[in-house]
DNA sequence: CGGCCTCTTGAGGAATCTCAATAGGGGTGG
DNA sequence: CCACCCCTATTGAGATTCCTCAAGAGGCCG
């Protein structure tokens, strides 16, 4: 695991920032000024920590590039991955809002994260609004998310519960400006497990069971879907729930 | 199925909707009394509906008395249980953020929420920026609720789940001033079932064997703790998660 | 080349489910 | 006030899904 590197000013490569974020974030271009000029920029390994578990405040986290999740470690050592985020995603205004990180951050693949500094930030939502409102409305979009994770863990058996978790980083990947039926595809069997509640090895048969229907394939870091219909049905996947869209239109 | 009673003046009893929602929602007098002054108070009888899913744009809604439930339906005719409120809970802060009902809303109980119109909260928010931080931070309390039962959903047997609910939600009643070890507790085990992903058969199964281990009894409606410490011990419960102190202190 | 991690396959076992049947309780209509 | 009915709780038995343990193959990196 490399040592983390050094933060480094954010003015170099400042528009393409503000083009991931204007996707996701909803923001004026002078909202996201304002956000940047207090942000730095800072690179992370591969596997690398971001956040702690437990501790007690962290910066306004932004991930740029790459891809990272958050997890929980059980007593008898099980992981549990309760969130994955791409590019464009806050890492945790939940728990920045809240003052409390309650659950530890990593990356998947080396990433960019923008980090924004509590103290700065604070005085600039009192005074842009908007800002907190951008917040606030990414907190109740991962707050979604993990819904729908909740009810295929409790109610839909393991084809189907995989099948939507693809077909929700397919549709996330696409809205980042990926291509939709090939890309790359960073989690092993053993982070799927852990994202699915399944063992490595019952994630493997699956995984089978849906390359033998010829609905997708997953091989060397790289998701192919073959047939996006037949996933979407295997998994009852109503993508509608990712769609910031009409949140957008009506704010 | 009793009609939903018509709406009423709440000015009445305005003094005990101030304490339950100070206790909660970290407001100061003057911002609990302009969302009070847009308010309207609606009784619901046992089991009614209050948001329907898929419905777009809905009034922001508080709990004041009673208990109720946000579920998902699934094809099979299944339900997941995706969260559950107790007096003091916003129903839908972050649907009402996103503009979008991502679940149904139902009573377990008779209740009484408030409604607050978004036509005319949405100008109170931009006013007064406390106003929308506390409804940010509820949306970020209940996400981070979400994500323990995703844990426990993915990664815990039986007994430890249910377990770890009954702690939740004595936890959450005591925050709410009501006896911890006796209180009335109003799912049926079905609906347990619904919130724990697992078959009624189960449950009641399961809640035997906490019953044989002398750590709860639930019968008749009505919630019995006999020996807390072991009860969290069973379901490795830890509840800073639920503690909005910190949040509180810090803000 | 050696080591480690991921992927794959097999076999047996545990947790949980479904189906089925019975008992209890509360509400409702006669 | 009683009879009936529906919903909830309980118990049994067999079926299914998923897990654990174990072992081997393939790939990547030092």
């Amino acid at each position: 695991m490399a040592p983390t590197l050094p933060a480094q000013p954010i003015a170099t490569n400042l528009s393409p920032l503000l083009t991931t974020f204007a996707r996701r974030m909803v923001l004026s271009v002078s909202d996201q000024q304002a956000l940047l000029s207090i942000a730095q920029a800072r690179n992370f390994a591969k596997g690398e920590l971001i956040v702690e578990e437990g501790s007690e405040s962290a910066p306004l986290l932004l991930l740029c590039s790459g891809a990272a999740r958050a997890t929980r470690t059980l007593e008898d050592g099980s992981q549990q991955i309760v969130s994955i985020f791409l590019p464009g995603d806050p890492l945790n205004p939940g728990d920045f809002v809240l003052g409390r990180c309650g659950n530890s951050i990593s990356t998947f693949s080396p990433a960019l994260v923008l980090s924004i500094p509590g103290a700065e930030l604070y005085p600039l939502l009192q005074q842009r609004p908007t800002i907190m409102r951008a917040l606030w409305r990414e907190t109740a979009w991962k707050a979604a998310i993990q819904r729908e994770w909740l009810i295929w863990l409790g109610r839909k058996p393991a084809e189907a519960r995989l099948a939507h978790l693809l077909c929700e980083i397919a549709c996330r990947s696409l809205a980042g400006g990926r291509d939709s039926e090939d890309f790359e595809f960073p989690l092993t069997q053993r982070e799927l497990g852990d994202i699915l509640g399944l063992s490595t090895v019952h994630v493997n048969r699956v995984l089978q069971q849906l390359r033998n229907r010829k609905l997708v394939d997953l091989s060397r870091g790289r998701l192919t879907i073959f047939d996006r219909e037949g996933l979407y049905e295997a998994a009852e996947f109503d993508s509608e729930y990712l769609d910031p869209a009409e949140a957008r239109a009506r704010s």
